[in-house]
DNA sequence: TGTAACTCCCCTCCG
DNA sequence: GGGAGTTACA
């Protein structure tokens, strides 16, 4: 049945009880080996049920666990695959009580997390003062870092936010009004779906019960774990009963510190678990050998390196090629050219990707695109779910499915006209959304729909337009999710015509939202799965309708994880770019810089296209003379160039020593000259 | 005087 | 899209 695997990954499949570590370089069949994996397992008698497969994203579970299916398993559905999130969201739903945690909880995501912050921080008194305080999403990635990471509030900020130190005290007054703000409001954020999950796998009461759900427990990016997924891991496979944990990862492709991820998990894995057997996958079955050579030049110069050669099992003698650009602009040109060409050779734009640091880098490609009327699918960025007029629907559902969530509350009163922040407040007060859980938890709704309430005056007609559409929803059995958000359409239609432009488009997104939510069966349901598994692409929402049309993928390096394409586009290979300039505070984050851009270039199979423009017009911060020219990422020196074919712009020579030369510099010297007196 | 509304700027990566 | 700063409104 596994006759194609070599001898490394068959040890892996048929591996019986006991921990396993396996190291699996990039494109060594990682993805295969843990499928067939599974697939042997239940195979050899366990239920599948009873087996749970811990994934980076659902994507990758659903991958996974229908590649099982094909390996000739038919039962594979009934295995318990998906994120450590979504995971955590499941059992707690079906064990929470035990920690007094009522199954109706709904689930904040990190912007939701970082409004609440800043309630708190304008009721504290952090908002108007002259001494400038952090900001919410700076007051969340501190709280998030802390709890993932287990390390003290102190030693995160004088490591990760040295410019907060001063702030501490305040900072943890934050933090603890925040823990019980959100035990009030019968919210979690994505980090309790893990600190609860791990007290419910620990507690003496509980942990037994939770252990004994599962005979195997499968990891995969164990590098990209942080220290409480490796607790969790731990709770749920206790020294006492039988630790059947298999976890795969490579060191060299961890790119999630700023999610507290460590590869200590890896190393340390056989000391947690000991006995562990340990596999290594070194034979690369994905890129030719000039790109495999690269590739490794680029993560050989990393200091912290694991012991580890990846060797190349394809043919192919095409080098890589690096091309310096102008500016973006050709860079943009040169991306375009090159997809058509192997379009042209025959490699659909499916089988080609456009891979970048930051999801707006894609900004000038993606116009250069449609102009060219290239099709397209974009992955990363969330752009969909940050969307404001998304936001406000999701809103409204969300003060139907729980009232006491006063971050709704608060930015749906502001749609509407003549209605600020402090009008809102006032509201709020008035219908005690903030009294806690101590009463009826629906109060605040009735209280709104039924007793008549003070609103300045403008604001009166918008409050009874309000009033209709959220009176409408309340009764779930007559109108399912997506009927809802129909009805909440009609009350946000007009307010999205006022508030925003491009409303036209807006609405057909709210549209696309009620597509969504017929999938659902409940409004709890859909509001969980879309914070768990927010759509990952713009195609994710146009539905997958168009199977047999073609389209090229532009992704963020980090959404490009685990996937592969024939032909690889690697763009803004400048170095504030890849690295980004905001990543070079230490030693650790430029490492998992150069990390990244492995992890590019490895998603490659026959063709390699890393491009940099020399020129940024819109200067990117760092550069402070938008004159001068940008370096090609450090990870590039030139000793690793030697694997490239480079290639120099096709218009103007650069100097090597980066003086401006060109007829920009020389107009603006001569200005100068005339400026002078 | 307190609020709402408008303008300018700069944008990390993700569950 | 949102924060900071400014203007306009009641």
């Amino acid at each position: 049945m596994f006759e194609d695997l070599n001898p490394e990954q068959q040890a892996a499949v048929n591996h019986g009880e006991g921990p396993l570590l396996i190291v699996a370089g990039a494109g060594s069949g990682k993805t295969m080996t843990l499928a067939a994996r599974v697939a042997s397992l239940i195979e050899r008698g366990t239920r599948p049920e009873r087996i749970l497969l811990l994934t980076f994203s659902r994507r990758a579970s659903r991958e996974m666990v229908s590649r099982a299916a094909r390996l000739g398993t038919s039962d594979t559905g009934r295995v318990w695959g998906g994120t450590f999130h979504a995971v955590g969201n499941r059992l707690l739903r079906l064990h929470g009580l035990a920690l007094g945690l009522t199954p109706d909880f709904t689930v904040l995501d990190q912007a939701d997390g970082a409004d609440v912050m800043n309630l708190l921080r304008d009721e504290h008194g952090y908002s108007a003062r002259a001494r400038r305080f952090p900001r919410k999403d700076t007051l969340a990635a501190i709280y998030s870092r802390t709890v993932n990471a287990g390390e003290r509030l102190t030693d995160v900020v004088k490591r990760h936010y040295p410019w907060c130190l001063d702030e501490v005290e305040g900072i943890r007054e934050i933090f603890r009004a925040y823990t019980e703000r959100k035990r009030q409001q019968h919210v979690l954020d994505y980090d309790d779906l893990l600190l609860f999950w791990k007290a419910l796998a620990t507690s003496p009461a509980t942990g037994s019960q939770l252990a004994q759900m599962f005979e195997h427990i499968l990891v995969d990016e164990y590098q990209d774990t942080n220290a409480l997924q490796a607790d969790i891991l731990e709770g749920m496979r206790p020294a006492a009963g039988p630790r059947n944990v298999t976890v795969v990862g490579d060191d060299a492709q961890s790119i999630y510190g700023f999610r507290a991820a460590t590869v200590k998990n890896i190393l340390e894995f056989p000391e947690r678990f000991p006995d562990a057997t340990m596999i290594k996958l070194e034979r690369n079955y994905r890129s030719t050998p000039p790109i495999l050579a690269a590739s490794n030049a680029v993560i050989a110069l990393s200091p912290q390196r694991h012991e580890k050669t990846l060797r190349p099992t394809r043919p192919g003698e095409t080098l890589p090629i690096l091309r310096a650009c102008l500016d973006e602009a050709e860079q943009s040109d040169a991306v375009c050219r090159a997809v058509l060409e192997h379009r042209e050779e025959g490699i659909l734009l499916k089988a080609q990707a456009v891979l970048f640091r930051a999801a707006y880098h894609s900004d000038h490609l993606e116009v250069e695109l449609a102009r060219r009327n290239i099709p397209f699918v974009k992955y990363g960025g969330l752009k969909f779910m940050e969307a404001a007029h998304v936001k406000d629907a999701l809103s409204c559902l969300r003060i139907l499915e729980n009232p006491l969530d006063e971050v709704s509350w608060f930015r749906v009163l502001q749609l509407l006209d003549g209605m600020g922040p402090a009008s809102a407040r006032r509201l709020m007060e008035e219908l005690e959304v903030r009294r806690g859980d101590a009463v009826d938890a629906a109060s605040p709704l009735t209280r709104f729909l039924d007793e008549p309430v003070a609103v300045p005056k403008g604001a009166a007609e918008g409050i009874r337009e309000l009033r209709g559409a959220l009176g409408d929803c309340l009764d779930t059995d007559a109108l399912p999710p997506a009927g809802q958000l129909a009805r909440l359409r009609t009350f946000l239609e007009p307010v999205i015509a006022r508030k925003y432009e491009a409303a036209a488009a807006r609405v057909r997104d709210l549209e696309q939202l009620e597509l969504l939510a017929s999938e659902s069966s409940s409004r709890r349901e859909f509001l969980a799965d879309l914070t768990l598994d927010p759509p990952s692409s713009t195609g994710d929402l146009a539905g997958p309708p168009h199977l047999d049309e073609d389209y090229l993928i532009l992704s963020t390096i980090h959404s490009a994880k685990g996937l592969e394409w024939d032909v690889v586009h690697v763009i803004h290979a400048a170095d504030g770019m890849i690295p980004s300039d905001m990543s070079t505070g230490d030693d650790d984050e430029i490492e998992e810089e150069r990390r990244l851009l492995y992890v590019a270039l490895t998603r490659a199979r026959d063709g390699l296209h890393v491009t940099y423009p020399q020129r940024y017009y819109r200067r990117p911060k760092g550069l402070e003379d938008p004159h001068s020219y940008s370096q090609p990422s450090r990870f590039l020196p030139d000793d690793v160039l030697e694997h490239f074919d480079v290639l120099r712009p096709r218009v103007v020579a650069v100097p090597d020593d980066g003086a401006p030369v060109t007829a920009a510099a020389d107009v603006d010297a001569f200005l100068a000259g005339l400026w002078a007196d």
